[in-house]
DNA sequence: CAATAATTTTAATGTAAATTAAAATAATTC
DNA sequence: GAATTATTTTAATTTACATTAAAATTATTG
């Protein structure tokens, strides 16, 4: 049954589940994860699941929003920090990195969103568009003023979300390598943006 | 049954099946599509598809391998032709991405190798490994070679594949964005790599 | 054009995994 | 510490597909 929403305990839980979920969906693959293997990560068995989602299309839904909840976060507070269009660039791409590869990961690698039942879908693809949006604003900013060179920023924006969703693939929790990961990669990504 | 391997009629269809896959799953997702979505994308009924593949897992596989096939190709063709590093991988990231958008494709995201058996997994994932050291290698030779400036080789190699396995996410098929992305998108990816 | 092989179909079967129901345990509250 | 509520379990049910079997076409060949 579905506790009041503000439920803290109930809500802290769901989060581990999410968290369960992305980690398996990311390395076992999303058809290779049975809600069983998620379950059995918490030590629980598959039906004790349905207590915190719906079924198993929700589970996959909640893990998209929470994705998409930390990009947002980290955009926010690069956009919020202000500095001209390649400082916010390289603030957001930091961020969102550190939370990816911290402890608020994993996330899931939205593969999966046309499989979600139609509201569920638009939504996830609503907030992803307009996640990359203000990137492309960002990088307009940074051409406007003066800090990042003309470009295709649609191509761009593409270029470099694509870097960032992929992360999740090939990063699996070592610790060692976040720390290069979450240094290197801002640079790495954003070095080809600067204008000259 | 197995036809005699150089059945060219055979294995023509069977490329056509290969694609329609790679189709179905880069859009509807790989949970997403059955084996009658694919079927019918032919005319056919879903048990036909069984006279070209034996069965699910293995028609996943050949996507997989016709999408490492295709960056290998490219890949080669960009290392025959020379040059110094800088243009090497400028090359190998068009001819991949012309491949990839052109009559060649749908090219198969490889989203689900780990639900793959493990005989086939772990070719896959060598392929995969291969192809990622090659960039490397490329990568490496520009920084001697002084095209490429100073970087972390696997880190910018993560950066830009991440980038090409990404696009048949946004990508789908439409003939005007196809020549932006070509035209544009090794550009964007190597523009960062120049040395000054 | 008969005969053989190739390809696809319809109809039947199997199965893993999602889901539901009912009961049992654990935690809270009064 | 009895009563209520929250959480998880075991056991049963469902379902969507993958897969197989057998038969029906369609094409090829001598």
């Amino acid at each position: 049954m579905a506790r009041n929403p503000d439920d803290t305990r109930f809500n802290q839980q769901r989060d581990r589940v999410l968290k369960a979920a992305a980690h398996c969906f990311n390395r076992k693959g999303y058809s290779g994860t049975s809600l069983k293997d998620v379950a059995n990560r918490l030590g629980l068995t598959d039906p004790a699941l349905y207590y915190y989602v719906k079924n198993k299309e929700e589970l996959v839904y909640l893990c998209y929003v929470r994705a998409a909840d930390v990009g947002r976060e980290a955009m926010q507070r690069a956009i919020a920090e202000g500095g001209n269009g390649l400082q916010q660039a390289r603030r957001y791409l930091r961020y969102h990195i550190e939370i990816m590869v911290g402890d608020r990961g994993p996330i899931a690698i939205m593969s999966e969103i046309p499989s979600l039942k139609p509201e569920h879908r638009d939504e996830v693809l609503e907030l992803s568009r307009q996640h990359s949006k203000a990137f492309e604003n960002i990088l307009e900013q940074g051409i406007s003023d003066g800090s990042i060179a003309t470009c295709d920023v649609r191509m761009t924006g593409n270029a470099i979300m694509g870097s960032i969703n992929w992360i999740p693939k090939w990063f699996h929790g070592d610790e060692a390598m976040a720390q290069t990961v979450a240094g290197e990669f801002p640079d790495v990504l954003t070095r080809g943006l600067a204008a000259s």
